[in-house]
DNA sequence: TTCTTTTAGTTGCGATATGCAACCAACCAT
DNA sequence: ATGGTTGGTTGCATATCGCAACTAAAAGAA
């Protein structure tokens, strides 16, 4: 059998099986709108490489026919490696193809006395142990930070919250020093908020939305005892993780805003101290942030909102003050239908969806765009195997 | 010479030459990271179509070598028809290849007496004799309408202004009642705002913008002596046009709005009324526009604001305005650039960006996403002459 | 049972798209 | 002139995909 497919198809059908786990061949090829004779040769392809099997052998339908057979990907044919690093703590995850959480632990950090770089190595070197002993080999690493991330370049901008404003080429640092050869993924922690509702929301994978991390924590590391409010906003535009001119997209700020004041709302940082403390101060936050969302959701025209940390505790008043205001600032009849949800995975959603980054890189079409820009390595190149031979000819 | 290229590599060697006028083959292949003898093909595929042709031949670099052959698009293969149609007025612009407007015409219109599509109709069958008098064939009509539009169905869903609030299929409509058979295409007019910014600003295409489409007209057709202040935004995010999940996207109301009023601020409508003619009012509209255009422009990161309509004359207070509240609004310690501008066309922007849609169109790239969703014909397809047959095999 | 019909999946082959290498064309510097 | 260099073209090898014919396995009817 001397046949050949290409990358772009052959990520296109992992995609498709990875969205929608149990089509069978001829509804790939039904979907994609590409031969039948294709989806076979591909599939093979996959299945040789042990990432896809059969799921089950389906029923005929009511005319008769060949049983379907229902592929699906292996859910331990490797696992990815979630991380979320923070001024005071860190959280790693280990969580399989199907996205599943098989680890987690959440540990103090002083960042004040180690760099963030070594920090990362010796959390991987610590805890890839743990993950590799199921036997699933780690296919890759996700990281999220607070700051401005540029998940292209794997580059560290900036980050108040590190008090660091050059540049770190986190991931060409990071891979340097690190023993094994895995693709090591970096973005902004709320971005990853919404990596993780892309990956791993299979059914009703939405378009437009945001996720919003309200985190209670220093403002930066050098802050001992003044723990606030911080609230950064993840943004999913047309499907793609909006990044922004400068990766500090995102980046929250009340309308309302007074000058020299550290919180992001209106209030004085003296309350803003009394936050989660003070059902008055919670009051007011709840109700300027609903107020910001609600401008977002209807400016443009989101389909959900995402609200995860700490301020989880706020949900409910959350809601009701966005829906509120959402209603007040449309003057159509029919009013625009959207969800607001709670995220799953409360304190570990950031490590989690970094994760789930890693896995929406594999499935990912490489681009066909104008220019063949600096566009990070996606697809099946993104498996440690894929040498460029192996590949193609087979 | 029986030599075979694909639909998506045509579109993509069309868009380079397009978005960078002068290029020669050589440098086409290095851009696309393709063969320069593919680049070859199909270059010369595309001057026996006609559309491309040999601008000049440039000089040879400094240690010797043939000279380049600058290619361009000819600018007078076609023309565009783009339409701006509002309650109380219609502007037509014809557009060749280039961008050149040529012709533009501007006239009181009446919807109360004629229905959309009828004054659609007799628009086109009017103006297009004035246009193809040049010699140049219509290639495409671009339409900006007020409200929500799916340009991809070619649907008005709502439309306030046109006091309708039920779906028009407006494109299926048109082509069937339309003498010729060339494209039609649709959005919302600050959206059409976008499209010339993005398809006439060839140096550099900005990929993070918004076009703030402020304009002094009835709110209704109902409304007869009450012309009010009517601010849209079209947002351009990640390089793409932002429609949202219902296409109601850019649509404005301030964060301060009060209920019961008409206007889109915290104002009265009687204040309203007096805009463009009590600076008091101009005033408090300025401040707080500029304040939602700063939250816009540090959450999304953008790289630009444009500002179009009659709200042009107040841009320098805008400006103003909008610096120092970016300013105030930013933690970080380096202010993200961005630049202000006015549109150029001002009245015929949204005429002149709706022609700008169908050049945006006829370069796209054919997705190669998940799934054949409906996604509209772009690239070559666009082209009236591109039989399925001509197209492959020559 | 046996035959026909239907659908899923496989295989060989031909059609087609792209890269490769060798070529020609036209320029520079000696 | 001569050799080195770059742009562009051509013939051919190779890679990719669809088509049609095939096998497999089911339902239903005779």
């Amino acid at each position: 059998m001397e046949r050949y497919v290409s990358k772009v198809n052959i990520t296109r059908v992992l995609r498709t099986i990875y969205l929608t786990q149990g089509l069978s061949r001829v509804e790939i090829a039904r979907i994609l709108d590409i031969n039948k004779s294709t989806v076979s040769k591909i599939v093979s392809f996959l299945e040789e490489l042990g990432i896809v099997e059969t799921a089950a052998v389906g029923e005929a339908g009511p005319t008769g026919g060949r049983r379907p057979l229902h592929l699906r990907i292996r859910p331990d044919w490797g696992c990815v490696m979630g991380l979320e690093i923070q001024t005071e703590a860190f959280t790693v995850v280990g969580v399989n193809l199907q996205g599943e959480v098989f680890f987690s632990h959440t540990e103090p950090l002083d960042l004040r006395t180690i760099s963030l770089v070594d920090a990362f190595i010796a959390i991987v070197d610590r805890f890839r142990p743990s993950l590799e002993n199921t036997g699933m080999p780690v296919l890759g690493i996700g990281v999220g930070l607070p700051g401005f991330v540029d998940p292209l370049r794997g580059v560290l901008c900036a980050s108040m919250p590190f008090e660091h404003y050059e540049e770190i080429n986190f991931v060409r640092e990071a891979r340097e020093r690190l023993g094994i050869r895995v693709p090591v993924l970096v973005d902004n922690d709320a971005n990853c908020g919404c990596w993780g509702e892309l990956a791993f929301r299979h059914s009703s994978r939405p378009s437009n939305f945001i996720f919003v991390l309200g985190e209670h924590r220093k403002h930066t590391i050098a802050m001992d005892n003044h723990r606030i409010m911080a609230l950064g906003v993840g943004l999913v535009l047309n499907g793609q993780v909006h990044h922004g001119e400068t990766f500090s997209a995102g980046e929250f700020r009340s309308i309302l805003y007074k000058r020299q004041q550290v919180n992001q709302f209106s209030i004085t940082d003296e309350q803003a101290k009394l936050f989660l403390q003070d059902p008055r101060v919670d009051e007011l936050i709840v109700d300027e942030l609903a107020r910001h969302i609600s401008f977002l959701v209807n400016m443009l025209n989101l389909r959900k909102v995402v609200i995860g940390g700490p301020v989880e505790v706020l949900a409910e008043q959350i809601e009701e003050a966005v829906r509120k205001y959402t209603r007040i600032n449309w003057a159509y009849p029919r009013q625009v239908e959207f969800e607001m949800e709670v995220s799953r995975l409360g304190e570990r959603a950031v490590a989690y969806g970094a994760a789930g980054m890693y896995l929406e890189r594999l499935i990912r079409i490489p681009s066909v765009e104008t220019d063949r820009e600096a566009t990070a390595p996606c697809g099946i190149d993104l498996l440690p195997q894929m040498g460029q031979d192996q590949l193609v000819r087979r």
